[in-house]
DNA sequence: TCAAAAATAGGAATCATTACTGTTTTGCAA
DNA sequence: TTGCAAAACAGTAATGATTCCTATTTTTGA
């Protein structure tokens, strides 16, 4: 039952720590491969799932149909640019009072919240204000 | 360019618009063919993905691996049961205040917001009370 | 009524993720 | 330390939701 640690699951878990944008499973896997050439896709996928599982990082589903996971477990929300596909961090106050709320509204048991922005960053707006001229 | 309105589209959206839990297109597509029996699961899928892409329904993804659709395009919440699996809605104040404090707060557009809640709903919490007598 | 544009049915293709299998690591206990 | 069972691994095959493809049918505006 113990979860015993790999060399590879350190790997992961600390590459994932390093990051501020939220890799997919391949990314992960592309960049550990640079160091560990042998490590499996299966590898990362099961690692992934099972710190995932266990509270240690976060799984998102932002709707591109990729999985991004996350190394930070505060509760924040999270900001899905259509043009460049980027996934970013958004620190907002509130959140912790709208999950009072639901708890209190809501007929069940409410563990985990999650939240996400959909629109055109930043740096994709300058662009194409760019190319306008 | 022109959306010519099938009577398949007018069957999906109408049905879609009889629900208030959050079908997937393969519900949609079993519920159609019981009294339209050679349409194709693959034109439901492009009339919800039309759909949503016009904003006439919502494309959800809760992390369960299937998207959901949602007649109601209004700014709600949803619950989804880690146990049974079932999507439902949670109304609640405070999403314009959320949303207009994230226009705020981040640099870019923001379109569109979408907030998800994550537990065991009331009847599974029941259900399981119940086993352990 | 006619023709062009749009949509359809049915099936094949895609691709992220999971499952499988034989081999290798890991961690505990003698 | 050494031995052994549980856990994890690499590599690959399978799965399954969704999208793509093509020849045919519907829709709509003139």
């Amino acid at each position: 039952m113990a979860m015993k640690y790999s060399r590879q699951r350190q790997m992961i878990f600390s590459f994932l720590m390093t990051r501020k944008d939220h890799p997919t499973a391949d990314v992960v896997y592309q960049n550990i491969r640079q160091n560990y050439p042998n490590i499996s896709l299966g590898t990362v996928y099961r690692n992934l799932t099972l710190l995932a599982e266990r509270g240690e990082i976060l799984r998102l589903q932002v709707g591109d149909g990729v999985d991004h996971f996350d190394g930070d477990t505060s509760r924040h929300c999270h900001f899905v640019c259509s043009d460049c596909g980027s996934v970013t961090d958004i620190q907002l106050d509130g959140l912790e009072e709208l999950f009072s709320k639901a708890q209190q509204e809501f007929d069940g048991r409410i563990d985990r919240q999650s939240t996400c922005f959909y629109g055109v960053c930043g740096k994709c707006l300058d662009k194409s204000a760019e190319e306008q001229i």
